[in-house]
DNA sequence: TTTTGAGTTGTTCGA
DNA sequence: GTCGAACAACTCAAA
C-alpha cells in the first residue's frame, strides 16, 4: 500500500482541511506531518509558544482518531525525500500558504517530486476565496477595500468540508520527535506563565469559542465590537492564526443563521474578508510584508529613538491608553483591534517610531499573529498603505479613551495607576515583568510626546515630506 | 477613454 | 453638547 504524507502547516485542524481529506479518500495509508524549518524557529516567541500547544492539541486528536501527528526536522525539502525514499510515499498534499517565500519554497518542492513521480496536490484551506479569483473589471487586483469586499459577498465561497471519515495508518511510523526537545518555549521564557492563562487551543475550542460569540455576542457586535470595557469581539483571531477553525466555516455557520443585510453579523464577516484581503495583497504585492506599500514613503525621515521604542514597548509612555494596551499586549499575547490603533498611531505619529518596529514587537508577542494583517494594519495607521488613509489621520489618545472607555475600565485593568483596584486588576499587574514594574507614583506624570506637540509635530513631518516629494520630483 | 464618486476605524474648530 | 466643514490631494474602480 502506497503512502500519502500530508504536510500540516497553519491548518491545524482536522475538519474542513481539504488536504487532509483527500489524502485519506484513497483509503491509503496516510502520514501527517509537520515540519520545523529554520523559518519557523525564527518566528516570535509568543507565536512559537502557542504553536506547540496547537501541535499537541492536533496530535491528541488526531490519536483519538486513530492515527498521530508526526514531528520533523529540518529543510522540508530534505525531509520529505526521505519519507518519500524511506515510507515509499507515492503522493504529497498540503493547504497553500500565500507569503513569498512559502510560494518559492512550495514550487520548488512540488516540481522536484513531480519530475521524480510524485504527485504533489494543493490546496485552499486558508482563504475564504483563493487570491487569483477575484480581479477588477480592468483585470487587476483590487487595491481598496470595500470593492474587494463588494466583489467578494457576490461569490459562492466553498462549503467547508467534513472531517475524514476514516484515516489508515501506516504499517511502520516514522520516528517522531518529541515536541518538548523542540523548545518552542524558549524565548518566551517566563511570559507563558501569563500568557497560559488566556488561550482557547485547538480544533474544539475554537468551535466552542465561536459557537459562544455566535450564541451571546454576535447580535451585538456593530456597536460593541469597539468598546474596550466589554469583552463583544470573537477572539477568534487566535484560533485562524494556527488553521485551528477555518475562515470559510465561520462564514458558513454565520450565514447560515444571518444574512448581509444584518448589520451585526455583516460587519462581523467583513472582518473575516479583512483577513482574506491581507493575504490577497500579500499574494499580489508581496513586498507589503517588510517594505512600504507605497515607495514614495521610503524617503520618510523616521527617527530612530530606541528609548521611546523601549518605553512604548514596555508600557511607560505616560499615555494611559497606550500604555494599557502595551501591557495587554505583554500578558496576554493579544490586543484589542481599537488599540491596536491608538498604540500603532503614538508609535509612528507622535513619536515617529518607523512602523517596522512596531510590527516587529507585535509579531514577538503576539499570539495571533497573522503576518499579513499585522503588516496591513501597521502600514494602515502609519500611512504607508494601500489606504487613501491621509495622515493627518492622528488618534488622540485621550479622545478615544473618552469615546471606547469612558469609565477607564480597560486602562485601569492593565495599568497601575490609580490606588484602587479590581482583583483583576492587580491579577494582569503582577504578570509584568520585574523590571517593567513601576514604584508608586513612579508612573510618567508626563507623556514622552505631549499630545498636542506630538500631533502638530507629525503633521509638520508629513507636510514637509510631501514639499520635498514634490520639489524633489520637478527638480 | 473619460468621468465620477468614493475611500474601515480621525480630529479640531467654530457655529 | 452637537453638527458640519476643513484638513489636501490622489488613486482606485466602475459606469
Amino acid at each position: 500500500m502506497s503512502v500519502n504524507i500530508v504536510w500540516l502547516r497553519r491548518d491545524l485542524r482536522i475538519s474542513d482541511n481539504p488536504a487532509l481529506l483527500e489524502a485519506s479518500k484513497s483509503g491509503n495509508p496516510l502520514l501527517p506531518i509537520f515540519i520545523l524549518d529554520r523559518e519557523t524557529e525564527g518566528l516570535g516567541a509568543a507565536f512559537k509558544w502557542r504553536l506547540g500547544l496547537s501541535l499537541e492539541k492536533l496530535d491528541e486528536s488526531l490519536r483519538k482518531l486513530g492515527t498521530r501527528l508526526v514531528l520533523l526536522r529540518g529543510e522540508p525539502l530534505e525531509v520529505l525525500r526521505k519519507l518519500v525514499t524511506n515510507y515509499k510515499a507515492k503522493k504529497i498534499f498540503w493547504n497553500r500558504l500565500y507569503d513569498q517565500d512559502s510560494i518559492k519554497r512550495d514550487t520548488h518542492i512540488k516540481s522536484f517530486f513531480e519530475v521524480r513521480g510524485i504527485p504533489v496536490s494543493s490546496y485552499e484551506g486558508m482563504l475564504m476565496l483563493s487570491p487569483w479569483k477575484l480581479k477588477t473589471n480592468s483585470g487587476s487586483f483590487y487595491k481598496v477595500f470595500t470593492p474587494f469586499w463588494r466583489a467578494l459577498a457576490r461569490e459562492e465561497i466553498e462549503q467547508s468540508l467534513p472531517s475524514p471519515s476514516k484515516m489508515v495508518s501506516p504499517q511502520e511510523w516514522p520516528k517522531s520527535e518529541k515536541l518538548i526537545d523542540w523548545e518552542l518555549d524558549k524565548d518566551i521564557g517566563k511570559g507563558k506563565v501569563y500568557l497560559i492563562k488566556k488561550v482557547r487551543v485547538g480544533e474544539e475550542a475554537a468551535k466552542l469559542r465561536f459557537e459562544e460569540f455566535l450564541d451571546k455576542r454576535i447580535s451585538q457586535y456593530y456597536l460593541s465590537r469597539d468598546r474596550l470595557d466589554k469583552v463583544e469581539s470573537s477572539n477568534l483571531s487566535e484560533n485562524l492564526a494556527y488553521g485551528e477553525i477555518s475562515p470559510r466555516q465561520i462564514w458558513h455557520a454565520v450565514l447560515k443563521i444571518y444574512s448581509l443585510n444584518d448589520n451585526n453579523s455583516e460587519m462581523f464577516v467583513r472582518q473575516l474578508a479583512w483577513r482574506d484581503f491581507a493575504w490577497y495583497l500579500c499574494f499580489h504585492c508581496p513586498h507589503i510584508l517588510k517594505k512600504n506599500w507605497k515607495s514614495e514613503w521610503d524617503d520618510f525621515p523616521w527617527t530612530e529613538n530606541s528609548d521611546a521604542l523601549v518605553r512604548w514597548q514596555r508600557g511607560i509612555t505616560g499615555v494611559p491608553i497606550v500604555d494599557a494596551g502595551m501591557r495587554e499586549l505583554y500578558v496576554t499575547g493579544r490586543m484589542h483591534n481599537r488599540v491596536r490603533m491608538i498604540v500603532a498611531s503614538y508609535l509612528t505619529k507622535h513619536l515617529l517610531i518607523d512602523w517596522r518596529h512596531g510590527l516587529n514587537w507585535f509579531a514577538d508577542c503576539l499570539i495571533d499573529w497573522d503576518p499579513a494583517s499585522n503588516a496591513l494594519g501597521w502600514q494602515w495607521v502609519a500611512g504607508s498603505g494601500p489606504d487613501a488613509s491621509p495622515f493627518f489621520r492622528v488618534f488622540n489618545p485621550e479622545l478615544q479613551s473618552k469615546k471606547f472607555d469612558p469609565k477607564g475600565v480597560y486602562t485601569s485593568k492593565f495599568l497601575k495607576v490609580k490606588s484602587e483596584f479590581q482583583c483583576e486588576a492587580q491579577e494582569y499587574y503582577d504578570m509584568v515583568p520585574k523590571i517593567w514594574r513601576l514604584k508608586k507614583d513612579e508612573y510618567p506624570k508626563m507623556p514622552i510626546v505631549d499630545l498636542r506637540v506630538g500631533r502638530d509635530r507629525a503633521l509638520a513631518a508629513y507636510s514637509d515630506f510631501k514639499k520635498h516629494q514634490i520639489s524633489g520630483v520637478s527638480s
